[in-house]
DNA sequence: TAAACGCATAAACATATATTTATATATTTA
DNA sequence: TAAATATATAAATATATGTTTATGCGTTTA
């Protein structure tokens, strides 16, 4: 059972969740979608940082963007995602680290 | 509902997990504990640099140690991890990202 | 069509992190 | 007790990554 690949593949995802910023990102569209204006207030950072870490979370599938009007809007792409960010959170909540 | 050092520290948890080096180290202890010689030999990197990553893993309890006559054993600390772990690698199998 | 808005990109910089090399500590065995 | 084994630590280096600043591009609106 040679599943390398695959552990790389996932240390890529959490190593982008991996960031206080991004999952903080990812935390706020658990349950909505928000455009980069809304998530830039929010997280209370530049607009470039937030779209330079919306890129990597785009890149890597984490979450996904559809254009409206002017706006872009950034949603969770997948409900895996959703499951294994709420597990964490479930788990930090029980003790933390 | 402000949350944001549960988002903090399970962001240094993810980043933690986020090397395939490490990522390595706990899915080869996912089912059983093993000494640094054994890790070492199975990521095959070299003794310090296994030492460096098992410190960072233990540091946010990821994994725990015990001491067995010159040997040291790392297993995972908590079942939690396993868990997400394991979800981690589901989600991979399904498509990759 | 010119100005304003929303977002992305690129360069430059600062900082963090992985890796190597050398060495130290502790335990066991001869 | 000296040698061997198992692991950890520390310094040095290389590389990756977060952050800032400046700017560009597309879309809307006045």
């Amino acid at each position: 059972m040679e599943r390398t690949t695959e552990i790389y593949d996932l240390a890529t995802i959490y190593s982008v969740l991996g960031d206080g910023s991004r999952l903080g990102i990812v935390t706020y569209l658990l349950d909505k979608e928000a455009n980069v204006s809304e998530i830039t207030k929010h997280v209370n950072l530049s607009q470039p940082l937030v779209s330079h870490h919306l890129r990597l979370l785009r890149d890597v599938r984490i979450l996904k963007s559809r254009k409206k009007g002017k706006c872009i809007y950034y949603s969770i792409d997948d409900d895996h995602i959703k499951q294994i960010v709420l597990l964490g959170l479930a788990h930090i909540s029980h003790g933390g680290y």
